[in-house]
DNA sequence: CCCCTAATTCCACTTAGTGGAAATGCTGGG
DNA sequence: CCCAGCATTTCCACTAAGTGGAATTAGGGG
């Protein structure tokens, strides 16, 4: 036994803070409030440890406690954080502003997104409205990466190993669908190696398409360009998907200078 | 000596786990990247801790690696928890609708913010401009409580101790214009108790106006309505607190029916 | 190619964290 | 009003997990 000790952090990390990282990504999109306990489940971790940790996120202002209901809730802390994140990024500083006006002009939705383990994650989703005052904008939102265009593109840009990885993780997922929904994933990326974009209709009556940014230096992003109330249409498609091609090639040539 | 030991997480909380997340803090807006070596220099921490720490948040998916300058950034992880925050905020999502409505209807920007330390976070800043394009929601960015008409209505809105615990840490931040800002801070204080809002110009030719939100099981949260390019007029600022106090007591009646 | 700087790994030390068990504190029913 | 039942928090013996200074390795510039 040569090697008799595993030391703390050698390879696998700080324990605690793992854990306290995991709690606060048990709350999802839609969760008001959890408990101690239904966090402890969720994280399977033991209760009195959660007890502790729960109490440290409070103290560092991640979450705020809700006494009357023994719970406890995302503090504003994480959307500071989260506002550093967008205005720390290079790459969305640098296109974003091309973004907001492509969508203007091509008169759709314009987003751009990273990985977030098995999601895609919108640093800028962008919706597009004949009437103005419903345009908007938002950040943060999560889709399945095998099922969107978003994240199809995404597995296009991401080399042979963590590719393999996410196909893997996917295929224990949803057992019964998978063959069927694994051999699409990868039409969509021979799509984008072909075409350079790949076209899904994974909401009805929402065509997207979308192509990977990929730089060193930066995690791979993916962008894309989407239409409400359409019906999937090979014309539409690849009409859409030239404008991603000239669109994306323009914020390669931006991102390239720095 | 009755207590020989303290316990871990016996009241101070998880140590590694608080290191982890001033880390996260660390890279605040505009802060792109960050090494290990400037990261220890921040937070006050031995490098090899933070080594181990940065590489931890890196496995959860929080930081992104950034090989090429052996430096960190924030990873998109950051902003699918702070779009769990603002789905989640029962606060957000009861009037989030009625401030944007709001804001077309006054034409002027309308804000929402709750306390992070000692700042003041946009839950959603609504900038009004008449050009509808220009128009834009902005979320997660940070203003010094001292300073703003947010962050002194959200004085207003907490209880003696905290406030006054707050008011301290601004005393020691800036020694030198101390004494007049705290008269200034109270005037502001008396102010909402008094007219139900404070008006402060903080950033020249901007007049806000806010008033606090505290209601039980909820943090304190804060209101403001303000506009650009005018003049600092206390006939402007009283329209103006006419409308938040209305608006606000909409806001609250919402509120109350859960 | 070699020095210099900065990050990472090593490792002896021990404290900070762990989790089962006991205690505490709410809540709703009788 | 009190008590049963459940959930959360505190206690504490145990020790593995984490710590940080020292040694090592890896880049990058001259």
């Amino acid at each position: 036994m040569a090697q008799a000790r595993r030391y703390a952090g050698g390879v696998g990390g700080n324990r605690s803070l793992e854990r306290g990282i995991e709690i606060l990504r048990a709350f999802r999109p839609g969760v008001d409030t959890l408990g101690n306990g239904e966090i402890a489940e969720r994280c399977g971790l033991p209760r009195s440890t959660v007890s502790r940790l729960t109490r440290t996120l409070v103290n560092s202002g991640m979450l705020d406690e809700v006494r009357a209901e023994r719970s406890y809730r995302l503090a504003a802390s994480v959307i500071s954080v989260g506002h550093a994140m967008r205005t720390g990024s290079p790459v969305l500083n640098a296109i974003g502003a091309m973004m907001r006006a492509e969508s203007a002009k091509r008169r759709l939705n314009v987003g751009l997104a990273a990985a977030d383990r098995t999601m895609m994650v919108y640093l800028e989703s962008i919706r597009y409205s004949p009437r103005a005052a419903l345009r908007n904008v938002v950040a943060g939102q999560q889709v399945p990466m095998e099922l969107t265009s978003l994240g199809r593109a995404y597995l296009a840009g991401v080399a042979g190993a963590e590719r393999e990885r996410l196909l893997r993780l996917f295929k224990r997922r949803s057992a019964a669908a998978t063959k069927a929904l694994l051999a699409d994933v990868r039409r969509s990326i021979s799509s984008v190696e072909r075409d350079g974009y790949c076209a899904v209709s994974w909401q009805p009556a929402v065509l997207a398409v979308a192509t990977p940014i990929a730089l060193d230096g930066l995690p791979v992003y993916a962008l894309n360009m989407s239409l409400q109330n359409v019906d999937r249409s090979d014309a539409l498609a690849s009409e859409m998907g030239a404008y991603l091609n000239a669109f994306a090639a323009k914020c390669k040539e931006v991102l390239a200078s720095r």
